[in-house]
DNA sequence: CCTTTAGTTCAAAATTCATTGAACAATTGG
DNA sequence: CCAATTGTTCAATGAATTTTGAACTAAAGG
C-alpha cells in the first residue's frame, strides 16, 4: 500500500516554502541531505521531534511534494525529491539546503544517532 | 522615522521562507520584482489584499529581512532586499522570483478594490 | 484650520498549525 | 499465537496566524 504523492508538476512553490519554513522540517530536509537524499528511517528523527509530532512533519513534507516516502515491512523510508524539485523549480532546494547548512548550527542532538563504527 | 529592519546577518532562512511561504506575500514580491524590485508605494498592492491586511503583509515581509521600506511624506516605498538576500543565500530569492513568475498566472486582480469612480 | 491622502494600530474573530497522549494497525521474530 | 517494533490516526489543546472594522496618526494641500 502506497503512500499518496504529488506529481511533480502538482508540485506548488508556496507549499514547499510552506513545508521548508518550519524549523523542524527544515531540519529534516538538510539531515536528508547530509545522508546523501536517503533512504532515512522515520525514526533516524527522533532527535528533532516525538514520534507522533515526526509523522505529522514527515507528512507535511511528502504532501507538499518536497520528500517521497515508500514503505517497507514495518519500516518507511524517507528520500528528498531532489531531480522533481530540481525540474519543477530550478536552483530552489539546492540554493534552501546551501543556506540551511549555513544557518543551521552543528545541531550535535546531544546523542549520537548513527553507529559510526562497524 | 524610519522603520526596524534586520541587518543582513540578522536574516533567518526559516523566516524568509515562511514570510515567502504565503500566497499573497508570495504575490507581493513577484509584483516587486516585476517593477524592478521597487520602490513601490503600499497602495500599489491592493489587488491583493486590503489596506489593513496589506499593512500587515508588508510588515512580516520587512521583517523577515525580504522587504525595505523607507517612509517618504505620508507614502511608504517598499524595495526588495535582493542583494542583502543574495549575500546572505545566494540564488535563493532568484530562484524563489523565477518559480513564482512560472507559478502564478498574470494575475488581472479582476476585483478592483478601490472605488475607482468618486 | 480643515480635508484629503496614505497607511497604521488595536482588539476581536476566524482559521490554521503544532504538539501531545492514547489507542490502533501491520510486519517481524520467537 | 504472542510480543516487540515501527509508525499511524484520532481528538484535544494550546499557540500562532490571518483577516476585519473602527479609530487613529502624520504629512500635504487649499
Amino acid at each position: 500500500m502506497q503512500l499518496a504523492h504529488p506529481t511533480t508538476d502538482q508540485i506548488e512553490l508556496a507549499n514547499v516554502l510552506t513545508a521548508l519554513g518550519d524549523s523542524t522540517r527544515l531540519a529534516i530536509a538538510a539531515e536528508l541531505a547530509r545522508q546523501q537524499d536517503g533512504p532515512v528511517a522515520c525514526s533516524h528523527f527522533l532527535m528533532f521531534a516525538s514520534k507522533t509530532n515526526l509523522s505529522y512533519h514527515l507528512a507535511k513534507l511528502r504532501e507538499a511534494g518536497v520528500t517521497r516516502t515508500e514503505v517497507s515491512g514495518t519500516s518507511r523510508f524517507t528520500t528528498l525529491r531532489r531531480s522533481d524539485l530540481e525540474q519543477r523549480f530550478p536552483g530552489l532546494l539546492d540554493s534552501v539546503l546551501a543556506a540551511a547548512k549555513e544557518t543551521l548550527p552543528p545541531q550535535d542532538a546531544g546523542g549520537r544517532v548513527e553507529t559510526a563504527g562497524a
